[in-house]
DNA sequence: AATGAATGAGACTTCATTCAT
DNA sequence: CATGAATGAAGTCTCATTCAT
C-alpha cells in the first residue's frame, strides 16, 4: 500500500550518508536549505509521512531507541517540524497505535464475519494476519513492539489504555463466545481457548512476523494443528 | 534459589524512600563513609548480585531503559564499581544471557530426556517452563526481553551470536528429530512442527510469563490442544 | 478604557479549554477556514490588540517568557501575522514601552502641573499613580517589568535608550528643581530627594502594583510620612 | 568575601572568548580535557562554586535567561556535572534562595537587636542593607530578581513557598510590633507602617542595589526622611 | 575493591522567525 | 492581510563511561 512507501520528501535531504547538512553549503548540485514554508507542502501528507515512518521505526527499534532525529530525517523534515503535528513523541506513538489498530481490526473483523464456524473464524484470522504481513510487515511488527514497550513504559501503557486503543481482548472474546454457541468450544474451556488464541497470536507476531516465509509456514502449522492433522499419536 | 533474593547491600542505601543521595551531606554525627573494600563483601558475591539485578531490570525495562545507575542502586554499589566486574553494559547483558541460557537449558534438557515420546517431551518442556516461571519469573521474562532487544540492537545481536549463547535452535531441532524417529512427526512436516514449537514457546514467553496463573492456564491449553482434546470439530 | 478589553478575535479560537489546535483537523461540517483578510478587522485595530496583549503579557511574565505564540493566541491571530505589524518581538516591546510611557507621563505631567507646592506635586503624582493603577493595573506592572528586563537584556536596554522612551529622569528632575525654587528642598539635598523619589516610585511599582488595596495603603503611608505625620519620635 | 570570588576552576576553560573547545585539540599550551575525576577536586567546593555563580547569574539575568551552560562555564565544569549536585535548575534556585536568605537575615536580625528604638532599628536595617551591598552586591540583586521571578513563574513561587524560605514578612512584622510597644507607631497605623517598610526596602533593592554610590545616597535620604529632616514644609 | 566527581554525546522539546500560499 | 508549515538554534536534562582518590 501507499502507506509505507519510502518517504519521498520534497527537499533532497534523504541521503543518509551525508548526515550533517548543517552549514548551508552552496554547491552547484543541491540548492541551499531554506527557511519558511517549503513549496508544495501539504499538512496531511507530512503528518501521514511522520506516522508512517514512526510505525516502521517503533516497530524495528522500539519507542526509546527511536529518536526524533531519525524520524525527522526519514520523513524529510527537521525535528522541530514534528512538533507542528504532535505534542510529543508519546503523542506520535498513540497516533501510530490508533492507526495500526484501526487498519488491522477492520480486516480481522471482516475475516471473522465471513466465516461460519469457530475453527474457520480462527483460520480466517490467521490467514488475514498473513495477508497483512505480506502487505505491510510493519503492522504486525509494530503490534509486537507496542506490546513490549507498553509493558516496559508506564507512560505508553497509560496513554494507550486511556484512549482504549487496544481491540484485541474484545475481538478474541467475541470469537470464543461464538465457539461456545456453535458447540465447538465447551463452556468450561472458554478460558483455556482464549488463552490459546492469545498465546498463538502473540507467538506469531513476535516469532515470525519479520520473515514472510517463516510466517507462512507458522500459519500453516497452526492450521494443521488446530485441525488435529499435524501430529500422530504415539503408536504404543 | 539465591538468585533472586532482594539484594542485601553492604552500605545502607536500600531505603527507597529517601531516593536522592545526590548531594553529599556532611554531618558531624555519623562515622565517615568507609573507603576501600567493605568487609562483608566478596568479589564473586558482588558480581553475582549485579547479574541478578541486571536480569530482573533487563527483563522488566529492556536493555536501553535500564541504567547503570539503577543497576548500581539495586545492587547496593556505585556506578563506578560496576566497571570492576564488567567492561560495559553490553558485557553485563552477555553475562546475564549466558547465565539464563545455562540455567534454563539444563532444566529443559533434563525434562526432555526423562520423556519417551515426542509428545511427552514437548509436554515435559512446557511443564518445565511453568516450573521455572514459578521459581523465578525473571528467567522467562529476560528471555523474551532479550529476543526483542537483540532484534532491536545489532550490538546485542552480535555479542550473543559471537558467543553462541542461544541454545533454543539446537534444542528444538533435537526434539523434532526425535519425533520423526518415533513416527509422531512426518518427515515432510519437520519444518512445520519446528515452526510450531517456536511459535508456541515464544507465545508462552511473551504473552503470559508475567502472570503465573495465566501461564498455568496457557500451558494446560497447549497440552490439551496438542493432545487433540481441546476443540470439537463443527457438527455439520 | 478599551486598552485592556479581553481581546475579541475574529476567528473562533478564543476557547481556552480546547487549548490545542495543533493538529489540523478536517471535518465535513464546518465551513472551510477563510483565507485572506477577515471582514471585521482593521489593520490599526489588530495592531492595537497586539500591543494591548503584549503589555499585559510582558508585565506578567516578562519579555523572555512571553512567546509569540501566546501573544498571537491572545490577540486572536497567528504568529505569522504578527510580523505584518512588527519586525520582531523586540519591536513589540518598544511599541509597548512607547505607548505606556506616553499614557503614564501625560497623566503625571497633568497632575504635577495642577499642584502649587513641591509636596503637593509629589502627592499628586502618588495619587495619579494610584488612579492609573485602578484604571489599568498592567501599566505600572509593565513599567516594573520593563525596568527589570531592560536591566537583564542589553538588547532591550539599547532599543529603549536609542528611542529615548523613558521619561522618568526628566520628570523627577523637574519636580525637584521646582522644590528647590520654592525652598521646600535645600539645594544641597537635591540628589538625596531625587534618590528618594526614585526609590519610592520604584518601590510602589514593584511592591504593590499588583494589589490595588495594598497600593492604596502604600500611597497613604507615603503621604503621611512625607508630611511628617506617620512616625512619633521616641519619647526618651 | 570569598563567596563571590571569580571562580578559579582547575582546568583552564574559563576564557569566554574561545567558547568552543569541543574538539580536543592538543597544542603545546593547554593540556587536552580529560574524562574522569579531575585531580584535586572537592565536592563541597564545586557545589559552593555553582551556588555562587548561580546567585550572580540569577541576579543579573534572571532565572530563565540563565542557562545551564553559562553556569557550568562560569563554574569551570560541564553542564552534566551540575546534575551531580542539583536535580534541576529549579533546585539550584532554591539553594541560592536559602543561602541568600540565611546570610541576609542573620545580619538583619543582629542589626535590629542591637538597636533600642523603632526608628533606630529601621535605620540599623537600612545601614546593614548598605553594608551587605558593599560586601556582595549580588545578595540584594538576587533578592530583587527572585521577587520578580517568583511573581513570574509559579514553579519558583511554589518551590520557595513550600520550603518557607522567605523571612521578610516575619522580620518586618516583628519590627512594627516593637514600634507599637515603644509608642513610636500608633496601633492603628500598623498596616501603614508595614506597607511603608515594604515599599522602601523593595525600592532600595530594585532601584539602587546595582550602584553602590546611589545606594548610599538612597539610604541617607531615607534616614533623613524618617527623621523628618529632609523636607521643609512650604512656607505659605 | 570501591567511590563519586566529571565528561561528552545526545535525547526531547521550545521558540523566534521565514516564506509559499 | 493572514495562515501555518518549516527551520535552526538553543535549552534542560540523562547517561555510559572514565579516573583521581
Amino acid at each position: 500500500m501507499a502507506t509505507s512507501k519510502p518517504a519521498t520528501p520534497k527537499t533532497s535531504k534523504t541521503s543518509k550518508a551525508s548526515e550533517k547538512p548543517k552549514t548551508p553549503k552552496i554547491d552547484a548540485v543541491s540548492p541551499p536549505p531554506k527557511l519558511g514554508r517549503p513549496p508544495a507542502s501539504s499538512s496531511a501528507e507530512t503528518r501521514g509521512r511522520i506516522v508512517d515512518v514512526a510505525r516502521r521505526c517503533f516497530a524495528e527499534q522500539g519507542f526509546e531507541a527511536t529518536t526524533n532525529r531519525s524520524l525527522a530525517q526519514e520523513a524529510g523534515i527537521t525535528t522541530g517540524a514534528i512538533y507542528h503535528y504532535f505534542e510529543s513523541k508519546l503523542d506520535i506513538f498513540v497516533a501510530v497505535e490508533a492507526e495500526v489498530q484501526s487498519r488491522v481490526y477492520i480486516r480481522f473483523r471482516a475475516a471473522e464475519r465471513s466465516a461460519d464456524t469457530f475453527i474457520e473464524k480462527v483460520e480466517a484470522v490467521l490467514e488475514t494476519a498473513h495477508e497483512l504481513n505480506r502487505e505491510d510487515a510493519s503492522l504486525a511488527q509494530f503490534i509486537g513492539a507496542s506490546r513490549v514497550d507498553r509493558r516496559r513504559f508506564p507512560e505508553l501503557r497509560r496513554a494507550v489504555a486511556s484512549k482504549q486503543l487496544d481491540n484485541s481482548a474484545d475481538f478474541f472474546n467475541d470469537i470464543v463466545a461464538f465457539g461456545i454457541k456453535t458447540g465447538e468450544v465447551k463452556a468450561k474451556d472458554a478460558q483455556l481457548v482464549l488463552s490459546l488464541l492469545y498465546v498463538i497470536t502473540v507467538g506469531l507476531t513476535d516469532a515470525v512476523s519479520n520473515n514472510l516465509e517463516a510466517h507462512r509456514i507458522a500459519v500453516d502449522a497452526l492450521k494443521e494443528l488446530l485441525g488435529g492433522k499435524l501430529l500422530t499419536p504415539p503408536s504404543a
